[in-house]
DNA sequence: CGGCCAACCTGTGCGC
DNA sequence: TGCGCACAGGTTGGCC
């Protein structure tokens, strides 16, 4: 379920198997998977030493000690999973696509089953102009993102709060999960018009959006451990949400009484309450 | 340009 | 057990 917290747990959660380290194999077994993986993938890669993981929205940039910059984003499936030398199972699982084997022996494993994900070569002189890159919006997290530009994003919009949201040149990293979970805490529908959630809503949306995804990182932080000793997936986590998937459900929110719905809105899922969210 | 849908691809779960 | 359908965390090309 790769939006922002779990993709920052994915960075995490290699950076110590990865930073400092060479490259000793690198193997691509599809050609493509959004796009075509590069030709020169694994003569680029090899020999190549890895100096830092960034994370930049939902794409994780891996560099590397010759100005390469690798950009991988995990799409709706993407997974990765470490390995040790002596834990790598024997043969490749079904839809392990993409393999770095290090110079300490470790692997790592892309698995994405419906290949929306991507991986594809920039370098660090330009990484910022890459048209993938370049369009997107403030990181929720940093300075960049605060009510008055939340305001000014909202305030030029027809669309739905939910749209306006999803919407990456906005704000970044945020996708439908996080998106259900964010309105529901601030009490907005998701059909509400973007536009009349300034003011107001967007003070109250801005500590909230923060919150929501820095609970998840930690949340994806503490069972990433357990999880890397079990099975070295990365990815996976239990988070408890409080709409997003509830259909049917008791509404959470304290003396509400109302009951979790979904509708529909440009083809993706919302989860919220009509009796708390206004 | 803003807004919306279809399409990309595979897997899973459910009703019959 | 099988079949068909709805739906799944993202993104974007193309069409009003």
């Amino acid at each position: 379920m790769p939006e922002l917290p779990e993709v920052e747990t994915v960075r995490r959660g290699l950076s110590p198997a990865l930073e400092g380290a060479t490259i000793a194999v690198a193997t691509a077994r599809v050609s493509k998977l959004r796009f075509p993986i590069p030709e020169d993938f694994s003569a680029r890669l090899t020999g190549n030493r890895i100096e830092r993981l960034t994370r930049r929205s939902k794409y994780i940039l891996m560099e590397c000690a010759d100005g390469l910059m690798v950009i991988l984003h995990l799409g709706m499936s993407g997974r990765v999973t470490i390995h040790k030398a002596d834990g790598l199972p024997v043969a490749p699982a079904k839809h392990d696509h993409v393999e770095l084997k290090t110079a300490d022996g470790t692997h790592v494993i892309y698995n994405d089953a419906r290949r929306f994900g991507l991986i594809l070569f920039s370098d660090r002189e330009t990484i910022a102009d890459h048209p993938l890159i370049r369009d997107i919006g403030p990181e929720p997290l940093g300075n960049e993102f605060n009510v008055d530009v939340l305001n000014a994003g909202l305030m030029r919009r027809k669309s739905s709060i939910k749209a306006a949201l999803l919407d990456q040149k906005l704000v970044a990293g945020l996708g439908n999960i996080y998106v259900c979970e964010a309105l529901w805490r601030a009490g907005i529908h998701p059909s509400r018009q973007a536009l009349s959630v300034a003011g107001d809503g967007a003070a109250r949306l801005v500590p909230i959006i923060r919150d929501v995804l820095t609970e998840a990182i930690a949340a994806g932080g503490s069972t990433l451990k357990d999880y890397v000793q079990a099975s070295g997936e990365l990815g996976y986590f239990q988070h408890s949400f409080k709409a997003y998937g509830r259909e049917g459900e008791a509404c959470s929110t304290p003396d509400c009484g109302g009951t979790i719905e979904r509708i529909v809105q440009q083809g993706r899922s919302s989860f919220f309450c009509s009796t708390c969210q206004e």
